[in-house]
DNA sequence: TCAATAGTTCAATTATATTGAACTATTGAA
DNA sequence: TTCAATAGTTCAATATAATTGAACTATTGA
């Protein structure tokens, strides 16, 4: 059984919110979660992306590292939930400030 | 005879950006340029920080090509400047919405 | 002319990203 | 309850990026 961390609202850092949308695949994948009611699967940004699906699946982690979604396993699949209202505690106004420049 | 080759200003890209600002030196580079006229040269970097001279002159590389610095030399030295008005005009608010979080 | 200063470039090492293959876990159907 | 299908992770290998010391260029000022 696989267990997922994910970092608490303080211990998200600045430089780990940058780093993790700083990659295009990741902030297209932090972009489709708002536009669909912030939740993702791995398998639905894979027809999205030319990507190994252990490439993305890397993705994922770093984003969860980073405090930026949140991972829970439901049946066979991970459902990936944007901690929008942890990251905007933490940083009022930078998510946002960030993906309205995003596409 | 050293050339630096600045991106223009439709060149900068958000991941671009986010990439150049997502490292702590970096941060701290751009944070201290805004506290003092915009202006830092790399030998002004260097006691503040523990990396060899070659790995700062990276960094201001990185800086200069992701649009956020211009390099200009004068006389012995880089004088490193802000490209505030030119990020403010491609990405407006953004550079001082991740500014205000960094330290 | 020559030492000092500022910084770049190079080659080598270290760290991170990407991938295919093998693996675990869950579901749903025979 | 077995077994194939699905979803995703983990591993080992390779490719790409970061870090550094050493050698270099360019400028100044004595």
């Amino acid at each position: 059984m696989v267990q997922f961390v994910h970092p608490s609202i303080e211990d998200i850092t600045l430089t780990g919110v940058l780093s993790a949308l700083a990659d295009p695949m990741r902030l297209r994948i932090v972009v489709s979660m708002t536009e669909k009611n912030d939740c993702m699967s791995c398998s639905e940004a894979a027809p999205c992306s030319s990507m190994a699906k252990s490439t993305l699946s890397h993705h994922f982690r770093i984003l969860r590292e980073a405090g930026i979604i949140r991972t829970v396993k439901v049946g066979v699949e991970n459902r990936n939930f944007l901690r929008g209202e942890d990251i905007n505690n933490r940083f009022p106004g930078l998510l946002n400030e960030i993906l309205k420049y995003a596409n």
